[in-house]
DNA sequence: AGAATCATGCAAGCCTGCTTGCAGTTCACC
DNA sequence: GGTGAACTGCAAGCAGGCTTGCATGATTCT
């Protein structure tokens, strides 16, 4: 367990399993079960003690200790260790984005990331829910104003929501980062008022400030953001996180933030069809109009 | 530890997360490193001790213990505990994510769109090949100079483009959507340029002249769009089409355009990796000075 | 400036999990 | 049917990791 949060070289034999499958005739029926049971599951080996393995399979922990030195190991940890590095050890290599490259191949990277991305989607439920989202579309819908604020990456998402609010007729300002004009820019916010911030891998300059400005006036405040939301300080009034898709440790990719702003916007437009449809058409008139 | 080696029943507390935001505010300087540890690199903690964890961060191996109380575990063996299932629960989903578009009908907004996205993916590789990706990538990474067009809904796809490129250090510019403007942008292009445009229902403004001056000119141009891209006239050097998700008729998000875009940063990545890696590396030193 | 509170390292103690000698059982071979 | 070898469970012992009272240094409030 050494390695584990220190930089690896990177080398990883792959050969773990293919060697225990290489030992298996002559594995007693015991020890077969039990290595059938870590191929099959090796991430929940890898995380488990001994007489979890052990139980799982239904014999005695001493037999899963006894395979172990059987396979050529030390003794049970490292054995499980072993597995650590192969299935899920981490490299932490020298920027997020390498790593992503290192473990990509061209013919794969779509495929893969379509894939991660599904995934992840199909996570997002775990950590949101239904009536987050029409709690949020609600405050959206019902504000005075909107101030959105969001950027490096996530200025993208700032961008789609001011975009699809300003549709819907909302007064929306998007937030300027530097410290003067973002102040200018709350001078009359007040009760009424809504921010909708977005924060990955760490909150962006003057997220404080701004909450506690917000708290202060009576202002509600919605922060759409990865995992490390949980982490804000202050916190905001409603808190939408979901992990975002991808290894941590690399690229990760703004697809589940911006479905959980997809969510709000077809929530929010729910709220007030018909005064979204009718700004909608008026939109509609107006570009026409203008082109 | 019980559910390591069991099927979890599939419903996974947000706890972490929940308890982590509880207490942020009250976090000291050390637990906060901690935490941030855990969450940049959740694997790494979910496997090793406390006291590798606390070597990593610089401190005692009880801060970590007290803190693992402090977030309302029994202990740090709770705490990881909770960090392992969640970890298995991300990497061993692919399973259940099939289970769960074959059985479940989602009643709420953000399931259906998860599952709508989440299968407008898996289609993704039945309209664009690895080949057609990397052979795009490679031409803005080999561009003199990449020109951004896309308005309307596409704009954010645009900026999102424009970032990424302009994190490569190439030299990128997004085109404005004005006659004049856009005239004025476009007078010096020529050969070893790149066109990259967004269009979905509709080409944007001005779309046939950008194609036809490109074309005298000898510079390449390349579409990404909905199914509708197939429409295009004049076509582009490069037509990445894929249908978006959700209903023709309805609502379409951005997120198999900007997955297809993701894909192409990556590869991007890939064909230029050293240069990438410093510039990247670059890019950390400069916005550190400019904190 | 002094006192109190808090954060954090230290180190002893406890607990969990791994190991290993021993014994009972099974199976194969004689 | 008997003998022996191998397999496996049992339980005591051991090691490593987690916890917690205590002390020290820092910070804040009076």
């Amino acid at each position: 367990m050494q390695a584990c949060l220190q930089f690896t070289t990177g080398k990883i034999e792959m050969s773990l399993i293919d060697k225990i499958s290489g030992q298996a005739p002559s594995l007693t029926p015991s020890e077969r079960r039990l290595v059938e049971t870590v191929i099959d599951r090796p991430k929940a080996a890898a995380l488990g003690t001994a007489l979890e393995l052990a139980r799982a399979v239904g014999v005695h922990e001493a037999t899963a200790s006894r395979l172990a030195k059987k396979l050529g190991f030390d003794g049970y940890a490292s054995f499980r260790d072993a597995l650590r590095e192969e299935f899920i050890a981490t490299h932490e290599t020298a920027t997020r984005f390498e790593k992503t490259i290192t473990t990509s191949t061209p013919e794969t990277i779509l495929g893969k990331l379509a894939l991660d991305e599904a995934q992840a989607l199909g996570r997002i439920e775990e950590f949101i829910d239904a009536d987050q989202i029409a709690e949020v579309a609600g405050l959206l819908m019902g504000a005075r104003r909107i101030f959105v604020y969001g950027y490096g990456n996530a200025e993208v998402l700032s961008l789609m929501m001011v975009k699809r609010f300003r549709r819907f007729g909302k007064d929306v300002q998007h937030l300027v980062p530097d410290p003067r004009g973002l102040a200018e820019q709350l001078l009359g916010i007040g009760a009424g008022d809504v921010v909708l911030s977005f924060a990955f891998r760490r909150p962006p300059r003057g997220y404080a400030a701004l909450m506690e400005v917000a708290k202060e006036t009576g202002a509600k405040t919605i922060m759409i953001s990865g995992k490390s939301g949980a982490l804000l300080a202050p916190g905001p009034d409603h808190l939408l996180a979901a992990p975002r898709s991808g290894d941590p440790d690399a690229f990760q990719t703004l697809i589940v933030p911006m479905t959980v702003c997809n969510a709000i916007v077809i929530a929010a437009g729910l709220t007030a069809k018909k005064e979204t449809l009718k700004k909608l058409d008026r939109l509609g008139q107006l570009i026409e109009r203008f082109e």
